[in-house]
DNA sequence: AAGTCACGCAACCGCTCGCGC
DNA sequence: GGCGCGAGCGGTTGCGTGACT
């Protein structure tokens, strides 16, 4: 099986690439183009395996690779490629131009499989997973600290556009057992199934393409974002149920007076209304920036995802039930 | 200031694929 | 069809660097 590795040859440098090294195989390339690998550091005078060289070109020295940040629509493209295609970091890598395999399955592996897992999603099948579901943080939150000021019932709400409603349920009892706690206020266990009716009953948008957000009035446009094929428009870990109109649901959630004055009540620094300040005119995209609300940075975008789940589950909490 | 740890990325390795003989 | 070879792909490794103690 398999050859000997074409770098066992005695002579044959490995190892980081000196500037020296790349100069000459950048010079040999442009003058005679790559040709025959296994022959090219022959001819070049470099003292490297054709392989090396290769993968020194294909990766580094290509004059038409983009280098820096990739940009949020670099990584929803990756992130739906690979909902669609898998480990073929070739095959993405060929819809993305500029960025190559290595550095796709880099980016992939450090920091998209990262932020995945930490929201709940299987970054290998891109379907949410409880099981993958940071429970530990929320936690630690709340044993270490039971106050209603943590409740962020706007990133609560952006969540609902990507979680499982299941999520939106344990999220929403664990917030209003958490007031419960400190306020004890009437006629919470009807507060608690009607905010969960709430979210469980989001309104499902199956054909909502995943990179614009639609109010109801546009919810028969297609998709004109992302250029794929229209089964491979929305991303699997996703999923139909869990396309939700969050600009809908803001609006239920609103109309709920007991809730809403429940909410006022638990902590006079919290205003409802601003809580819930995205404006009800600007929905919060779901396209390319869905995932991060337009954020621009690395801390942005994990700050968005950690918001989403800035809740407190109390001890009395059983959440067997979602498991 | 020194040591340790975690992370990101370039490069390597093993394997498969495709082509020519 | 079998074999050898070159190219390419995906997984893994190891080094450099910055953060933290």
């Amino acid at each position: 099986m398999g050859r000997a590795p074409c770098c066992n040859k005695n002579g044959l440098k490995k190892g980081p690439w000196t500037p020296e090294e790349d100069l000459i195989l950048t010079n040999y390339i442009n003058t005679h183009g790559p040709g025959n690998w296994r022959t090219l550091p022959k001819n070049a005078g470099l003292q490297r395996c054709g392989k090396s060289c290769r993968l020194r070109w294909t990766n580094y020295l290509r004059p038409d690779i983009k280098r820096g940040r990739f940009s949020f629509e670099e990584e929803e493209t990756i992130i739906q490629l690979h909902s669609v295609l898998g480990n073929k970091w070739s095959a993405i890598a060929a819809r993305l131009p500029g960025r190559t395999d290595n550095e796709i399955k880099n980016y992939w592996n450090t920091h998209i499989r990262k932020r995945l897992l930490r929201m709940g999603i299987d970054p290998v099948t891109h379907a949410p997973r409880l099981d993958l579901f940071d429970m530990s943080s929320i936690l630690r939150s709340a044993i270490g600290n039971i106050n209603p000021s943590f409740l962020n019932l706007q990133g609560l709400l952006g969540a609902q556009a990507l979680m499982n409603p299941e999520f939106l349920k344990l999220a929403a009892t664990a917030t209003l057992l958490s007031l419960k706690n400190d306020h004890n206020p009437s006629n919470l266990v009807s507060q608690v199934e009607q905010f969960n009716n709430n979210a469980g009953n989001c309104q499902v948008q199956s054909q909502v393409a995943p990179n614009q957000f639609q109010t109801p009035t546009q919810s028969n446009n297609v998709n004109n974002g992302f250029s794929m094929a229209p089964e491979n428009s929305i991303p699997s870990y996703l999923g139909e149920h869990t396309y939700l109109n969050a600009q809908q649901n803001q609006v239920d959630l609103l109309q709920d007076p007991e809730l809403v004055h429940f909410l006022n009540n638990a902590n006079q620094n919290i205003s409802y209304e601003s809580v819930l300040s995205t404006p009800l005119s600007t929905p919060t995209p779901l396209n390319s920036s869905s995932t991060y609300v337009n954020s621009s940075t690395e801390e942005e975008r994990d700050t968005y995802c950690s918001d989403v789940f800035k809740l407190e589950i109390p001890e009395s909490l059983d959440i067997s039930d979602f498991l």
